[in-house]
DNA sequence: GTGTTTCGCTACGGGTCGTAGCGTAACTTC
DNA sequence: GAAGTTACGCTACGACCCGTAGCGAAACAC
């Protein structure tokens, strides 16, 4: 039977400390050296653990970097609402934009993805961590707008509400990502204006 | 004086075909390995040249996986005229979407654009080699629609011309990308179709 | 105290990096 | 032809990072 806590009775607990000070040195070495001059020496150096309790949490960079990023998504959970779809779309366009602006999520999250192609591991921890995360605001905004009769209830076959879902999610995360990745520019009032606009004119009609 | 040709008048030209076996068995040793196992050393080994030759013609791995990917973007210039704005951006959302089933592209475009956030020479490399050959698509449907007259013609202000060109592309093209590489579905004819709806009918009414 | 797990430290073989040096091959110019 | 120039293949090299093993000490539960 395993215990609800599988692993940890008795023994000496891992130090918490050095979880944050690894993960900490993590997001600092990914932007001062970027993902491919990142070296697991340099990260432990730089957090004050020896390099073996490094290979003992995680399995190596990938992993790593990872949790280092997953951990700047973990306080946001939801977004206020803001009184229209456009408004709230708006809200989204920004939220995404201002994770964004950390540099080690803009350097690591983006290394770590590319490496997900061949690492369905990998990928899945990716979309637990961070993908599902942010989807949960569009999923939100959708709901409210729904309430308040701007775009139609959900279809009778649930599994064309969730086709529907996916693709405004594949807009807005998308676009956010390319507008600053990419066309390596940043995401002001002006475009998140835009951007909301074109989204809920394209919505409103979508469905006559 | 500066000859057209910079540099090569006498010697020993380089090689043609050692160019292209070691751009192909980087796009080979890509999809095989992934950006974070492949080496130099394994490169040169598959494509039968030394390394030291590898090393005369680019100064290291992303400059080389950027020339690889950048091949294979070489042949697309344009795309017929389908008769209707829906169509031709059903046309170039599908085109994109073509180039990532080349598993190489999908593995180093991605990698690439992560190094690039802290190498303005390589972010400069992959604009000119990859991007504004996308976004010429773009601009190329644009410009059709406007013709028809389904969309208004270019604003008295340049800057906001080339504003609104910038968010289309940025979103058909981050559609895309994120619809493939993060949520891991492949682009089908169905999901084209209802992209180009929700852009058409967002850019309908955008300029009212 | 005893038992258990984690910690820091050192050391190691294996691999890649990027460069240097050498002799040879290919091509241009005279 | 011969001379000059550049690219090539090959070998070797120090430097670095990888990932693991072994050790004694530290921090907990019982």
């Amino acid at each position: 039977m395993e215990p609800p806590t599988p692993h940890k009775r008795t023994g000496r607990p891992r130090s918490a400390e050095a979880d944050r000070a690894i993960l900490g040195a993590t997001r600092e070495a990914l932007v001062e050296l970027g993902w491919g001059k990142l070296t697991l020496s340099d990260v432990a150096a730089r957090a004050g653990v020896a390099k073996t309790t490094l290979y003992r949490r995680w399995a190596g960079k990938n992993e790593l970097v990872v949790d280092a990023i997953a951990a700047l998504f973990e306080e946001q959970l939801d977004l206020p609402d803001l009184g229209s779809l456009q408004a709230d779309i708006r809200g989204v366009v920004l939220r995404f934009a201002g994770l964004l602006d950390h540099p080690a999520i803009r350097t690591g999250l983006m290394a770590v993805v590319a490496e997900a192609t061949h690492d369905d591991a990998l990928r899945l921890r990716i979309r637990e961590a961070i993908v599902d995360r942010q989807k949960h605001l569009v999923l939100l905004g959708r709901a409210r707008a729904q309430s308040r009769g701007e775009i139609p209830p959900d279809d009778t076959d649930p599994a064309l509400t969730a086709r529907d879902a996916d693709l405004i999610f594949d807009v807005i995360a998308g676009s956010v990502v390319h507008r600053v990745m990419v066309s390596a520019t940043p995401v002001d009032d002006d475009w998140a204006d835009r951007l909301a606009l074109l989204l809920v004119l394209g919505l409103s009609g979508v469905r006559r």
